[in-house]
DNA sequence: TCAAATGTGTTATGTTATATCATAGATTTT
DNA sequence: AAAATCTATGATATAACATAACACATTTGA
């Protein structure tokens, strides 16, 4: 499944679409959750819960470790940008979450946004 | 449906069965979702979509305007803390995604946590 | 009063995700 | 090597959240 050279956020669904519709190869939906489960273990895949949908990650060729990445998810194309917040604010949030009681599950956080392209 | 003195939030499923099954009446879950936009419009009621469900506003009853809130989530029962983030915290993080060529739908953040009882 | 707009119920369908079970191939055990 | 077990995969069903489409009634208002 070499075929996350998207820019854009797929949904398991449509990756299996696009096995069929484009490899000719029928691959079931519950094959696709696998593999992105493996290869979301790897780190090679992220998995963006606000919009449910995959991106694969954009440091897969490098070879240095790398902060935890933040996404930027255009709700109208599921464009993405992975970026990283700078540390000093990652750690003011980090204190307010944990100023109301709470704990960040993820340092993986996900904005709704729009992309360039799609804003205006 | 004065049901969303819950503390934590709910689907529109849960609720419908709420109405059905605590309050004898049937309702059909489209009527849940109409009322749900209604009530998302006056700002009654927020859509969590980290979460899928909903909360009313913890504001309800107060007079003054309100800075727009971000919300801690609780992956594991779905408790909602509604806090306001700093506004130069908020500031920076809008700094961050537009250099990134993005824009922020919403100043509406959401974030996946755990809350006091459920983190350990 | 009649036509148009609005509201509500019902049914169907779409989208994402998980559960369950059977079979086929690989691996281990005797 | 044959039997037993484990694992991977495919197929099907179902769950959970959400929207679309349509019918019918009520309101509005010209």
């Amino acid at each position: 499944m070499g075929l996350l050279n998207s820019k854009k956020a797929l949904s398991a669904y449509e990756l299996a679409d696009y096995c069929r519709e484009e490899l000719g190869y029928q691959l079931p939906v519950m094959s696709v959750y696998r593999i992105l489960e493996f290869l979301g273990e790897e780190d090679l895949v992220h998995r963006l819960n606000l919009a449910k949908k995959y991106v694969a990650c954009a440091h897969i060729a490098c070879k240095h470790d790398h902060e935890q990445p933040q996404f930027l998810i255009c709700t109208n194309c599921s464009g993405v940008q992975e970026v990283s917040i700078e540390a000093k604010l990652m750690a003011s949030l980090n204190k307010s979450v944990t100023d109301a009681g709470f704990h960040l599950t993820s340092q993986q956080l996900e904005f709704d946004c729009l992309c360039g392209d799609c804003f205006d």
